[in-house]
DNA sequence: TAGGCCATCTGGTCCT
DNA sequence: AGGACCAGATGGCCTA
C-alpha cells in the first residue's frame, strides 16, 4: 500500500505549549488555524491545535509553578521548536534534491524517504560498478586505474559484508550477492520496477 | 478500517 | 551554556 503523489502536508507552528496533561486546553479554543489558507487541499485544524495542546510529542511532565523560570523555560522550548523544524525542514529539502537527481521510472509519483534512500544507495552502486567495468576493460594490462579501483572496491565490499555478518549474525548471504557489481545495476533495475509497480 | 507515511513536539545526549 | 542531533510518542492524512 502506497501513498505517493500526495501533496506536502505542513503543520502550522505551534504557538506556545503551555496545555498540560492536568490542565488541558478545551478543543475549540486554540489559536492555531495555521499560515496557509485550505487552497484546495484540506486545512489542518485538527493538526494544528493538536499540536498547541502538546499532542503529537511527549507529555509534560506536569503543571509547574507560575513565574518568570516557568515563562523562560517554555521560550526556551519554542525556540527549540522551531530549530528542530528549521531543521526537519532541510532534511526534507535534502531529501527532494535527492529524488530529482535519482532517475526512476514515474516522475508523478513521489518517492517516500526510505525508496529514495534505498533507490540512492542503488543507484551509486550501479554507477560504481560502470565506472570500474568501463574503467578496467579501456585499460586492459596491468597499468591503469582499472584494476586498483577493483582492488579498492572489493576490499570495500569484503568489510562491509564483515560489518554486516557481525551486526546480522549469520545472515550473510545477500551481502555474497551484491559483492558482484553486476548484481548492483541488476538490483537498481529491479528495484526501480518494484517501487513504480507500488510493491 | 488498517496500515503507511509524515510533521511535530519533546527530552536526552553529544558537540562546540 | 546553548545548539545540533537523535529517537520515541502522538495524531493527522491518505490509500487500498
Amino acid at each position: 500500500m502506497k501513498t505517493k503523489n500526495r501533496p506536502p502536508r505542513r503543520r502550522a507552528p505551534v504557538q506556545h505549549t503551555e496545555a498540560t496533561p492536568g490542565e488541558g486546553t478545551p478543543e475549540g479554543s486554540l489559536p492555531n488555524p495555521g499560515p496557509e489558507p485550505s487552497k484546495g487541499l484540506r486545512s489542518r485544524p485538527a493538526r494544528a491545535a493538536a499540536g498547541a495542546r502538546g499532542e503529537g510529542g511527549r507529555r509534560r511532565p506536569g503543571p509547574s509553578g507560575p513565574g518568570s523560570r516557568r515563562d523562560s523555560s517554555i521560550q526556551r522550548r519554542l525556540e527549540s521548536n522551531e530549530r528542530e523544524r528549521q531543521r526537519m525542514h532541510k532534511l526534507n529539502n535534502a531529501f527532494q534534491a535527492l529524488r530529482e537527481v535519482i532517475p526512476h521510472v514515474r516522475a508523478d509519483k513521489k518517492l517516500s524517504k526510505i525508496e529514495t534512500l534505498t533507490l540512492a544507495k542503488n543507484y551509486i552502486k550501479s554507477l560504481t560498478a560502470t565506472i570500474l567495468t568501463m574503467s578496467s576493460s579501456r585499460l586492459p594490462g596491468l597499468e591503469g586505474p582499472g584494476p586498483k579501483l577493483y582492488q579498492h572496491y572489493h576490499q570495500q565490499q569484503q568489510q562491509q559484508q564483515q560489518q554486516q555478518q557481525q551486526q546480522q549474525g549469520a545472515g550473510g548471504t545477500l551481502g555474497a550477492t551484491e559483492a558482484q557489481p553486476q548484481g548492483h545495476l541488476q538490483r537498481y533495475s529491479t528495484q526501480i520496477h518494484s517501487f513504480r509497480e507500488g510493491t
